[in-house]
DNA sequence: TTGTTGACCTCTT
DNA sequence: CAAGAGGCCAACA
């Protein structure tokens, strides 16, 4: 058996949303930017991290991210790839293949859980918002 | 209450 | 060039 990434993990439960940090807003401005991305288009979550100010915390993208899923409305989460345009949350959505296909739908190349032209298609909330 | 983990990124050795 | 460790905020046990 070679080295497959279980996905039988510990299904963590998802944020308490309605927690302190829904009225600080940290998750809801991530979801909002996520939200912002035009279809077609995808971004990092240190693009984010790096729009909120600085890159203090990319990891808390990734939390964002887990409870975008109760986000309302729903999150593009299949927007949101890791630096190396990797699907490294493809495993976390309702089903693995989810998210390579919703990317399908968006006409965007994916390629051993690899988006293809990521850096065409990268879209920089600092850089379009912020610019 | 403290300790550990997490859809990460960047710097240093 | 490659590998390792650190850092940040929040939630769960």
């Amino acid at each position: 058996m070679k080295t497959v990434k279980m996905k039988k993990k510990p299904e963590r439960k998802p944020p308490t949303v309605k927690g302190p940090a829904a009225e600080h807003g940290f998750f809801n401005d991530v979801w909002e930017v996520v939200r912002l991305i035009p279809k077609g288009r995808v971004t990092s979550y240190g693009a984010i991290a790096n729009y909120l100010g600085t890159k203090m915390s990319a990891r808390m993208v990734g939390w964002a991210m887990n409870a975008s899923f109760q986000a309302t409305p729903k999150v593009p989460a299949h927007r949101v790839v890791n630096r190396n345009g990797m699907l490294s949350g493809k495993m976390h959505f309702a089903t693995p293949t989810l998210m390579q296909e919703l990317l399908a739908k968006e006409k965007i190349t994916v390629k051993d859980d690899i988006i293809q032209e990521f850096d065409r298609l990268f879209w920089d909330p600092a850089i379009e918002l912020g610019f």
